[in-house]
DNA sequence: CTGTTAGCGCTTTCAG
DNA sequence: CTGAAAGCGCTAACAG
């Protein structure tokens, strides 16, 4: 049983407010009598006790972030940023996964609710706008990363998809390929669609037709499972180039040509989104686009503060980078070139 | 502002000890009042302020995880095992990261205890020991994965180290290695020291000398540099297998092997240890030491449980088994190999 | 400068 | 079966 102030003022000999104000120190208390109670609060070995704090403050000092699920790369660097930043605060976090699973994301909203988080952060959501219903009740700030909806307490932080692709397809174009391909994801139309018209901007603007034969997104329970089934359906159009909806359906493709006894690149050349970790421990190191995770992890926390404290907080929108690796290169001299043929 | 258990007494009609009966279904209440309430507490919003009960109930339901970095893909698995166990259980989970600093460790210790977590579980602990001081006022089940230590509220969540790396061991032997190198973690003495004890016990058993030159425990910043640097310190003493510390040690090295036209696993075998997902990716695929991570995170709840409810609870020890994958083959034929002139 | 009183939202005796 | 009262640990008026 942790001692209470009612512990520490019996043996300080005054009362539990007297206690509280030392140990706060703030409010009217004598200099002497805070330290003399501060001694025997460290002696007595007090911790305060942040519910109780909580119940009157009416603030948890605390966050809510869920995620689809822990074990994408993508959505660790975020958390990384959003912890970083709480703790930098004095807020701590939980963390949920949702694996995929509408209620379970509801039903983690709805813990949260309950533990009384001061907001939540929530990444890569499938629902989004069935948020809407719920806020009405949960009257605190949801901010969404890369993913947006409409909302009085919605507001987001997300990467520049658009921009991000068309560097991609502008390296690639600079490369001098011509059949470059896009694999979606099935799984997030949002910003896989946006990802889409990046790329469809990027050949517009270079005055290429768009070959539908070129643009994938397909079913599949991973990410790396996606991309291999990309790579198998686009071979038949014989694209010289993938940019992929991210770094892990690139890799995907990457283990797929290898199986295929494709080279990389100097069969096919290959462009991942994300930039995570991974992207320098494949062989060859992929070429991909850089979202600043970390921070918009924190910017999501600043967005969140910002509100609490009565703030307003607009949407913000991260430019991306290219970082160039060796799986981009210039494509192999025309004729020369059947995927269906390796060299 | 939500909705409180008065406002629906309010709207009742009755006092808000009986919506308090109605809503947790429990004591002596007419099941139509009791549904009428529940009818109206649903047309309110109504959510349970799990504040205001953990302070009656001196429970809050909650966790705390400790891990030194979430970018650690073992500490990811462990809490992925740890956040499924808790939310089958109703338990929400805090997580934090010490990044390595055993002050930030024990201020995020602190925390926790503010908030009254119901437990708290370590991962990949580096002061361990030092929490002795601190539990004489922290009543709190802690478990630790992958860490011993002494005290009256510890307890511990392993897997087999020696065991394990003994399999990595004698995998090579039975390829015909017989000069095998060990890189350990200059970061996790106590693990690394144990799995060096493995590896050396199965060289004893399979009768070999250990070669203190073929052991080796580099200090760097990262995994992966620790794997670099450990490669390159060994080359003189010419290994023909290297059993590393962990997975990103492994990758670390192989990377440092590509650098320097080594081929693996012709000229160099190599074995990790975690079996990470990131195995399956790289180039060649690394034969690795599987530890049952899920299982261990789901076992470290079920020991913070079972204390909770009064249970004894020992400490667990987890087997290991190995995957083999195509970082490992026969050595090159006595004579021929000069990892200083590759081939 | 310090103590008394009240109350945060909820559960739990104890009467009625 | 229901209500009144007390209390979980703490802070915040408001008096003294």
């Amino acid at each position: 049983v942790p001692v209470t102030i009612k512990d520490i003022a019996e043996a300080a000999n005054v009362s539990h407010t007297t206690v509280s104000r030392a140990l706060q120190g703030r409010g009217r208390i004598s200099a002497t009598t805070a330290k003399r109670i501060r001694q025997i609060a460290v002696e007595m070995g007090y911790t305060p006790s942040a519910i109780a704090q909580s119940l009157v403050s009416q603030r948890t000092r605390t966050l809510g972030v869920v995620v689809t699920t822990i074990a994408d790369p993508f959505v660790i660097s975020i958390f990384s940023g959003i912890e970083d930043a709480a703790h930098e605060t004095g807020y701590s976090v939980f963390l949920s996964s949702s694996h995929q699973d509408p209620e379970r994301e509801m039903a983690v909203v709805e813990t949260f609710h309950q533990r009384r988080v001061d907001a939540v952060i929530v990444t890569a959501s499938r629902v989004g706008s069935l948020y809407g219903a719920y806020l009405d009740r949960f009257q605190v700030p949801i901010v969404l990363i890369n993913n947006q909806a409409e909302g009085e307490y919605l507001y987001s932080v997300a990467s520049n998809d658009v921009q991000g692709t068309q560097l991609a397809v502008k390296h690639l174009l600079g490369l001098g390929h011509r059949r470059i391909a896009f694999v979606g994801s099935a799984e997030r139309p949002f910003s896989s669609e946006r990802r889409r018209q990046g790329y469809a901007q990027a050949l517009h603007q270079a005055s290429m037709p768009i070959d539908e034969e070129l643009v994938v997104a397909p079913e599949a329970p991973t990410d790396i499972e996606a991309g291999r089934l990309g790579l198998i359906e686009l071979i038949p159009a014989r694209p010289t180039a993938i940019v992929a909806y991210n770094d892990m359906t690139a890799v995907g493709a990457l283990l797929e040509a290898r199986r295929q006894g494709l080279a990389i690149p100097d069969q096919l050349s290959l462009v991942g989104f994300d930039d995570i970790e991974l992207t320098q421990y494949v062989f060859p190191p992929l070429t991909s686009v850089h979202q600043p995770k970390e921070a918009m992890g924190k910017a999501a926390v600043g967005q969140a503060m910002a509100l609490l404290a009565g703030q307003p907080a607009g949407d913000l929108l991260f430019p991306c980078h290219l970082v160039v690796r060796g799986s981009t290169a210039a494509p192999s001299p025309v004729g020369t070139y059947d995927p269906r043929q390796p060299a």
